[in-house]
DNA sequence: TTGTAAGCGTTATCAA
DNA sequence: TTGATAACGCTTACAA
């Protein structure tokens, strides 16, 4: 029919066949079929994103990021949860790709092996969200999480805090390279101390915050700061300092990482790395969709950096000044 | 082909031939084409999810739960973004119906007139989440926001305070509800002062929790407890009580709404009204699941209930009692 | 600029 | 128990 050009060639239509088309198909509510189009077009017009996880505030605004971004364009996003497992990472890869999608977002650069070689065979565009690092399958957004966690780590050293522990928990990759990037600063300045390296594979929560803190302060009592791979940690163990009377920043310093919004609202308010979550997800689909209109970036792999949020929760120097 | 069938009914094909295919499917690595399946067969394996944010924490556990219980079916979920707005919403649903899914997931009992209209007039099930009401369209699982307020009131009137207050952001259906229980409660005690209900359409975070209680202690000074529409006001309001040198609970009782995990890691723990989110979707997925399988549930409306979960920050007899 | 014809990979119907 | 045949609603290539 002339129908189906109509609608995606406008230009190929007389002005008033055009009309009268738009005409009727208003009049009938018309709606082409998304799944005819699928198998005559050969191609869908669906979008997956694999995260390992749809709880984690961090990835929930990236996703966030996605679906605003995503909004009012033709593409259709499809989720899937590896569950940080490369097993199922793999599986999701599998069944996503069998349907053919537009384009695909993933969540890191950890894939397995038997993962990587499903992506690179595969002809469709696809952007890597979260991390940047060598050897993109295709186009990439994302931070260096370890150079987030030296930078942090220079800072509580700059606070003048000399005795500085880790608390992680959930070591997905991304949690590894944030330790790396602490030890790393530390070991430069001679002050590292894997006793205060406290971590867990549980997923991270205030209370595990808590309980964390109790841990390195039971192993390490002359702690006098923490960095702490996510922010729920760093909330959780500024109370825990509340209830031993620790004082934050003087006893204590605490450095979050990710800058969720309740760390301005604390008290006191707690130093955090700030990480462009929302915006890396926008960027991620309209660098995808772009690249699916045609217009690829100039630059395949974005850097979209960070900040030390520098609040009271690290601000020794100020307050011993009092 | 007979592949088909092996496929759906493998009972009605022989043996050996089943066996045949099988193997021949193996070795071609052969998936279904679901474009294909779903012209052919008119309907798809979609469930649609429509849900007023897929950011606020609420709304993430339900869809959690969705993806939780969904995870290994043949159902494939699709999630669209209302955005608290009903005008949204029945783009949505219109969006979603036109695709034949298998399935409807709803967020509410407060669709508009014509999404109403559109809803009972389709064949799909359906299941309403978060609430429970009258006339379902079809399935439905929540729990009464109303008596959850009213619940909640009546603990801080229990545990000694006389003059409460009301918190609260994102004004949509269900703050509105709570609102009221709270209204029902402090009515029936004669203790209704509204300028003590603070409000705001924006949505909720932990430093908007701050700033109204700062309002609210600025209209009215002399109020000794708050109901919180949610969590994150909570907290909030627990930071600038902290700031402020108020005494939680002694000076002021605060109780949240959801019980999020942070509540019970502050300092002092926050209590909350329990609400079943994550069960919530799980549950809605699997009667929906069962419904489409040809099991409906034996009662469509199901009430998952609350519970006030007291904590430290009400508990202000026994301090007083110290 | 418009229309015709074939085919996308599956399911449903019916006949063998 | 199996296999032919005709859809399903669209797109693509080509003809008018």
């Amino acid at each position: 029919m002339t129908v189906s050009r109509a609608l995606r060639e406008p230009a190929r239509v007389s002005e008033k066949t055009r009309a009268h088309i738009q005409a009727v198909i208003e009049k009938l509510g018309y709606t082409p079929d998304p799944a005819a189009q699928a198998l005559a077009a050969g191609r869908t017009n669906v979008i997956g994103v694999i995260v390992p996880s749809v709880t984690n505030n961090v990835f929930a605004d990236v996703m966030r990021g996605i679906y605003n971004s995503s909004e009012g364009t033709r593409w259709q996003i499809q989720l899937g949860n590896s569950r940080y497992s490369p097993i199922q990472e793999e599986r999701l890869v599998r069944t996503f790709l069998n349907q053919r999608p537009a384009g695909l977002i993933l969540a890191g650069i950890d894939q397995s092996d038997e993962t990587k070689a499903l992506l690179r065979q595969s002809t469709c565009r696809m952007v890597q969200v979260m991390e940047i690092g060598e050897n993109p399958f295709d186009l990439m957004i994302g931070f260096s999480h370890f150079d987030g966690a030296r930078s942090a780590t220079r800072h509580l050293i700059e606070m003048g805090y000399r005795r500085p522990g880790f608390l992680g928990a959930r070591l997905d990759p991304r949690t590894q390279r944030r330790l790396d990037g602490f030890r790393d600063i530390l070991r430069e300045e001679g002050l590292l101390d894997t006793n205060r390296i406290v971590t867990t594979p549980q997923p991270s929560t205030v209370t595990l915050g808590g309980l964390l803190m109790a841990d390195l302060l039971s192993r390490a009592p002359d702690t006098d700061a923490i960095l702490c791979n996510n922010d729920d940690l760093a909330l959780g163990a500024l109370f825990e300092c509340q209830r031993r009377g620790l004082s934050v920043p003087f006893d204590f310093g605490i450095c979050g990482f990710n800058d969720l919004e309740m760390m301005a609202a604390a008290n006191p308010a707690i130093t955090s790395v700030r990480t462009h979550r929302l915006e890396m997800g926008e960027r991620a689909f309209r660098m995808l969709a772009d690249a699916l209109e045609g217009h690829p970036p100039d630059e395949p792999v974005v850097d979209l950096g960070f900040e030390i949020i520098q609040r009271e929760s690290t601000r020794r120097g100020r307050h011993s000044a009092l």
